[in-house]
DNA sequence: GATGAATGAGGATTCATTCAT
DNA sequence: GATGAATGAATCCTCATTCAT
């Protein structure tokens, strides 16, 4: 029964190593043009051994979707909803995103779902109903929160929600499409706390319409 | 001695139902799985004929670059560079944005290059340079322009602009990703104004940093 | 009356320059790689005007072999039946030869033969019978008139025909495939001056064997 | 970790039955005109089991060269230079081609040579000078030397190296291309041994002219 | 008669997937 | 479990041939 426990163990560290070669070449190629024998060859595999995990390129693109996404929105909607208030919440946030962009796997993630969205419509709308409408719902209710407390008065919790989110997924798509290199060509951390600050700032006004 | 047999307007026509075709099939299935047989059917050519106007599916992609990413760019700089005002602008350019958005085929192309920026480096970098750096680049200067003449307190234009960006992208890629069929999910108009509310409030806030 | 015989003698010279712009074409690309449009071309016609004038590639193939090789065949045998002795017709022949490999196209049309026999057996069996075996009977029979005149001893008049245009073959191939342009690298009258002095030289040691 | 699931022997032997299948192929269609398809079929393996062995057809041609012709030419050249006498020499040689032609495959080869010389010019020019023409050097040596040793009175080495090998190149081409089947329509041991006696017949009377 | 635009069958090549060792 | 050889469906692209102008 411990063997069994070993076994599993090490063939989920596999599949992990998989998985992450399989990010790298859908990243660098797209998922039509990714080849088996190259994620295989990436994680010093050969080809059948990789069929020995995943059944399919899909089943890797499902994996994929399964092993990084899902966490990152936890944490996220932890974060949001542990907030005592929408102030706190944007600046633990506005400082939180840059080291997920600049270090984390989301950009490459975020341009291979949008980049292979057509040929896996499921996955995508799956990804949007189960990590993007919960993690922006857990945005408007901070902010719904926030109006009833007094602190804010933001008269469209959602489409603020959206607004607060934008530089992330402009963030995310200059760093995995046009930065060259690892140069984003301009200063990452710079640009969300100006965010912050024009967003902080925007708090109390918006009833000025 | 040879006739014209198809007038040269004729030609531009086809060419160009031919591009908009590629648009539609690259944007759904991604450059790598789209087949030149579907593009061909879709504007009820032969796959010879689509040959005739284009030499291969590079070709194809680089003329929809063309064809697609050139003009906006013009507008948009045009439209900058045309402002009276900082504040002006935004409002413009806010106003503008929805519309170029829900109608136009932008959100379409920009999430073809974004799915195949792996494929065509060279293309998206020269992207990168010809359109999406100028276009920030005359937002900066607007900026800087707004400055000096006292309306704005900006103290970092090229971040601004950004910002000011920002939810272009995330639109655009709601859009060609997320949205089911033509609906969006979320109020695009009121996005924006909400998005020109934040800005304008910021104009001369930024010094208290 | 008059002017349908105009127009008929034009439409001959026109299948003339078609035929030589398709001796070229498949001399230079093979029968199977060139293309009707380069042929069309390479003669200043459109693609449609060509099939006005040959239904095929096919039929291009079978009206050059027409065009060229018979008046040549026709030369050859004159040649021999005019012959009053065989070191005569032996001179004659090797000062003949030169100059046709060296101007002439036989050496393109040789090695179309070849390089095409396989496609077109029926035609290069064709050519065989109706050229090839006619002009070797013609040099036999030449051996064997001087062999009962006297002035050889050939004990076989056929495989001495053989002989005789080996060097004939040999030199039409070097030019049509190994000469680097017009340098063959060797001197062809030279080499059929030498071919001329050691058959001369064996027209009557034959039967020492 | 990477057992050789085969064996470089069964690999190379592979290889050879594939390079036999694309010489008949080549031979009978032509090299533009034969089909990898029926390649694979003739060597009884699947089309994507032919570009496991080799990466285009280009490579087939070229493996082709490699394998046939290098080993004839290794074979000539030995003969000659092993040779103590022109004489002995040339008699060794008209008994040695009747069979390399009759039986071997240098005569397909030489025809495929042909045929494509226009689509590989570099082939066909490196085939040249690394077969052919150290082949017709080594012949010419032997010529001069035996010159020098008394033997023989042969002033142009070059052009009598031409003329000695002419028929083998006439035989060659009879059989690629003229033969009915396996019936020649003559008998070339006889050939061969008619030119024996002819040449061996003019090795001493060169200087008569 | 002449043209060249249009067609689509045909062939080289790639690559996901299978399976014997 | 691991391997990589083998397969063949799928897809890009070419080019002989047709036909409306």
């Amino acid at each position: 029964m411990k063997p069994r426990a070993i076994s599993d163990a090490a063939k989920a560290e596999k599949k992990n190593s998989i998985l992450l070669a399989a990010l790298d070449e859908f990243y660098e190629r797209g998922f039509a043009a990714a080849r088996m024998d190259d994620i295989a060859k990436r994680c010093h595999i050969s080809k059948g051994t990789l069929y020995l995990y995943f059944n399919s390129k899909d089943a890797l693109f499902n994996g994929l979707i399964e092993l990084i996404a899902k966490p990152k929105q936890q944490q996220l909607i932890g974060m949001m909803n542990q907030a005592t208030s929408a102030q706190s919440a944007l600046v633990t946030m506005t400082e939180f995103m840059p080291v997920v962009i600049e270090q984390g796997q989301l950009p490459k993630l975020i341009k291979i779902l949008i980049g292979d969205s057509g040929v896996f419509p499921e996955v995508v709308q799956n990804y949007k109903t189960t990590v993007i409408e919960p993690a922006l719902a857990a945005l408007s209710q901070l902010f719904h929160r926030s109006n009833q407390s007094g602190e804010t008065q933001i008269d469209d919790p959602e489409l603020f929600a959206r607004l607060v989110v934008s530089p992330v997924i402009f963030s995310a798509i200059w760093k995995a499409v046009f930065a060259s290199g690892d140069a984003l060509g301009f200063d990452l951390k710079k640009l969300f706390r100006l965010h912050q600050k024009v967003l902080i700032n925007s708090l109390h006004i918006d009833q000025e319409k």
